[in-house]
DNA sequence: GTTTATTTGGAATGAATATTTCCTTTAGGT
DNA sequence: ACCTAAAGGAAATATTCATTCCAAATAAAC
């Protein structure tokens, strides 16, 4: 028989959390895969049915009653309840929210609400502002890349990692090129006419990444630039770029919607590189 | 035989409010007894049973069946699956314009509109899972601490930039240690009591950072954690963890979130290590 | 290497639940 | 007041679903 805790079990989502966090590495390999799934997805915990969330999380419906079994819970429809009661209270009807808002109105609002705020507007705007065709038109150019070469510093630099490592991912060859300790002029050499420069610049732009642009645009070299304006000086009448500008609360400017752009044109990026290949093999 | 609309009934909670708003005249005294109901508590549709449902209502089962006929769905299931899935996206200011998106997306989502979704809602979830008292208490650690050594490494790689770049800014010492060519002896060396090691690791987490974080808790050098699940093995009771869970779009999870809770992080520490400068010289 | 205890998957079971059917009630028209 | 048609309620039925049980697989102990 399988060992079942005796005490009582939480009876409340907030209380299960650190229970998990506590029994979590005494768990067999199936439970621990159905409590990680479970404190990722709380809410398909709480809407669906045994078979179908055993489906999703890769494991069969015993498992599932024996997970809520293994907490306390007398069967899996036991431990449902609780995870639909957090559902419940969850999204705050309204009343809650805009007391919240009323009361940090007047005086400040918490600093994680300000800024998930302006993060949430700058989203909105890049979804308004940045044209599906852009989008297509400069993964094309980064997908029929030989190479491609990213360039970014300062607040762009974590832009410039995480398209490298996203696009490596999907099997797009590209280089980081801020990363090298090379001189301006050797970085140029290496720049063919069949590589891609995908440069990453904010105001106020740096010097060396507007160079680089300028570089590659004498030697016909591609580029496809991520900024902030249409005025950046790295984006040209003749080359491809995208434009996200992130909103600013006091001073400070985020990276979220950069980021799901970037995310968006490394996707897009795999994919078109996905069917080049496909018809090169046909 | 009751009455049955023909056409195709609203798959999306956002189509069926007008819907029933343009019928409710014509229904029967119990049906609008039920759409009322329903329109005023769809989380209770979602979440319970047909028999509890019409208990609360004051009717019977069967007209609950109706009811669901009489609008085109092949049975109560069946309008309730789209009651469900209203709720999943709930977390609630967003929702309007997560509606919105649908209504004018239509069929074809684009990648774009995907992932600011994903985005949006990420957000909205860390806005209502972080606590401002979790950001604060991470925020004195970092403040207090001797040094900062920032870790992470894949996808939670950009986040490390970025928050060095950030904390740099806002004066605060800090270095990354994943940047450094050291054996893992030589970074665990260099940690003393009064630094603090700000981690960051995502699913599936790397050994590398997990050992560092193992390192220090053995050393009582104190740990910062910003990771995706209370249950990461970088998350322990002892120590300060902030969990962000970013919306998977499929395969690809973003940084939207992420990014917005480091510069959080980062502005709060760069505020209370300015008030404590402040204390020191006075 | 053999034995013992855990863990896991799959089919069988039984409870819970939605749905249908049939009958009663109500309301509108002549 | 009577007839007809729609609406509503209650119980029977059919389906879905959680749960249990047992055998196979796996890991641990000797």
């Amino acid at each position: 028989m399988t060992k079942v805790i005796q005490v009582a079990p939480p009876r409340v989502f907030s209380e299960l959390k650190p229970w998990l966090q506590d029994h979590y590495q005494d768990l067999p390999k199936r439970l621990q895969s159905v409590a990680v799934f479970a404190m990722h997805n709380p809410e398909v915990i709480a809407l669906n049915t045994v078979a179908s969330i055993s489906d999703q999380v890769g494991v069969t419906p015993s498992t599932m009653v024996r997970f809520a079994k293994s907490i306390g819970y007398q069967g899996f429809s036991d431990m449902q309840a609780v995870f639909q009661e957090s559902m419940r209270h969850m999204p705050q009807p309204y009343a809650e929210r805009l007391n919240a808002m009323q009361r940090s109105a007047g005086r400040e609002q918490t600093v994680l609400s300000q800024f998930t705020q302006a993060a949430a507007e700058s989203i909105a705007r890049l979804e308004q502002n940045v044209g599906e065709d852009a989008l297509l038109r400069a993964s094309e150019q980064l997908a029929q890349a030989r190479m491609v070469y990213i360039a970014g510093q300062g607040r762009a630099e974590p832009v410039v990692t995480y398209l490298h490592y996203t696009l490596v991912k999907l099997g797009v060859q590209s280089v980081i090129l801020s990363g090298m300790h090379h001189s301006m002029a050797d970085k140029a050499r290496m720049l063919r006419t069949d590589d891609v420069l995908l440069a990453i610049s904010f105001s106020p732009y740096t010097a060396n990444t507007r160079e680089l642009v300028d570089i590659c645009l004498l030697n016909k070299t591609k580029v496809v630039a991520l900024t902030d304006s249409a005025l950046s000086p790295i984006a040209r009448a003749d080359d491809f770029h995208l434009e996200v500008l992130e909103e600013e609360i006091s001073g400070f400017r985020g990276l979220s919607a950069t980021m799901c752009l970037a995310l968006c044109l490394a996707v897009e990026t795999g994919r078109v590189r996905a069917e080049l290949d496909e018809k090169l093999n046909t």
